[in-house]
DNA sequence: GCTTGACTCTCCCCTCGGGGGAGACGTCAG
DNA sequence: CTGACGTCTCCCCCGAGGGGAGAGTCAAGC
């Protein structure tokens, strides 16, 4: 009646290799029919194919195996649409991060991204008159403290009708980390003689400085390498540093993506 | 003058976890700076910091270690060409890749596609005038071998004027696999009283059959399981073959991508 | 100097879906 | 009966680390 197969006819009928189907045995996803007690020899019955057809068709698309025995061992078609479902959502990610990948690489080719990390190089940067706020904050509220003080800084500002002269930037007078909050200081370049009311700002001269400086690509938060950069160009250029390190923003984070930031990290040197 | 930084503060600086650090380490892609002898420790320089990015950023796009060896390790910015684009290409067919699944698993879903492999149905086929170019031919070469005959088949058929009387198929005398060539018939229905000057060509009448039926979906030469399934589900139901089983093609390769092919199957039973 | 807590070391096992191969045994046709 | 395959289990391998055990190390406070 039932006619069996061994494994190796019946892995060519299926074109799933033998070892698959070991480990399907294993498993308990596709158990063979039969199993010589003395010999271990499988052999399978034909109609077996059509299941692992549909384990052949699944494993196509990438599915685990777990998920095809839920798949294959679940009454409930509801439940199966939930697996199949849940699956092409994970599929549907693989396939943007594999879109972000290939256009991530294009552009580390074309040069518009540096391979080798941060390229550290040195500017002259002018004096300036800046509107500072001076804040105290920690790692984890910075984020918060910078939002909120750059617009009561540019609220400040321009209150008199003069639009700023300059693009923001932020003082970094100490290191803020994951153990110690420590002073920021948000400015903005303003002209000459303006009148600020807000007393918690404070308008000053900066001076002119050489600065070295890196351009950081990406999330804000992950700007933390690039003053290893510096650091690290600084010691084994023999620069000692001049003052605090600042960050300007090249652009805005409300109109580009984040992968797009740009962040210039300044740190001037002596 | 170089500060050293043990392997916890470099995690930290590069994002790099500490496992991936030691993994670099032993492959050879990243050692520290310097290894205290008694202790093992590693140090690493803050200048290795900028390698470290290098291998981040590399990592990110998927690129494999030893890839990213040969790339930081070249000097010849042409080979570092090379294995980008080799990468680029790969990531490139990744994204086709995850796309076909995606569609793929879109149709399971959709039903339109068969998660359980075949379906097996029976059918009346009516009796048919059909011409039939017969060929003996070896699974390497029947391929060609069925092209060149249809051409040949077609023009010989259409050579009155007359456009046949329904779709070709293929009759498989004996059964074609690695071991053992065997023969196959190329047919074309066609109208009563046509006259064929080719006289490798026989018009015959093709009886009439109930026939077990099965839908391939996808390449031709996966076809295979097709065949599995229908003697499979013949014993199961108690049929006997009556007769050499046919192929209908049901849509055209030179139309249609190779994955959406469909070809009908039909065995006739006693 | 001592203790304590954080840090680091090596070593081993785990992932996921099998692939490759060794050495032993089973099956089948001539 | 013998040779040619077919199949068995068992073990190691892939890639890029993650998790954890058990032991040693470092720095800071007392």
């Amino acid at each position: 009646m039932e006619q069996l197969v061994p494994i190796g006819r019946f892995s060519k009928m299926t074109r799933l290799s033998i070892k698959a189907l070991r480990l399907y045995d294993e498993i308990g996803l596709l158990a063979p029919a039969e199993v010589d007690p003395s010999s271990g020899y499988r052999y399978y019955r034909l109609s077996q194919a059509r299941e692992a057809e549909a384990i052949r068709t699944l494993r196509s698309v990438d599915m685990p195996l777990d998920e095809i025995s839920a798949v294959l061992g679940a009454d409930d078609p509801e439940l199966v649409a939930k697996v199949l479902d849940q699956h092409r959502d994970r599929l549907a990610a693989e396939v943007d991060e594999a879109q972000r990948r290939l256009a991530f690489i294009g552009r580390l080719i074309r040069r518009e991204e540096p391979i080798m990390g941060y390229e550290v190089t040195t500017k002259q940067v002018e004096a300036q008159l800046v509107a500072g706020l001076r804040k105290h904050t920690s790692l984890a509220e910075v984020g918060g403290v910078i939002a909120e003080g750059f617009g009561q800084l540019f609220m400040a500002v321009t209150a008199g009708g003069t639009p700023p002269a300059g693009m923001p930037f932020i003082v970094f007078h100490d290191v803020i980390d994951e153990e110690a909050p420590g002073d920021v200081e948000l400015c903005i370049p303003v002209v000459d003689g303006l009148e600020v009311a807000d007393d918690e700002i404070e308008v000053r001269d900066l001076a002119a400085a050489v600065v070295a400086s890196v351009v950081h690509h990406g999330a804000y938060d992950e700007v933390g390498p690039a003053y290893h950069v510096l650091t690290g160009w600084m010691q084994e250029h023999g620069h000692e540093p001049a003052g605090p390190p600042r960050e300007y923003y090249l652009n805005d984070p409300t109109q580009v993506p984040v992968e797009e930031l740009l962040t210039e990290v300044q740190w001037p040197i002596g």
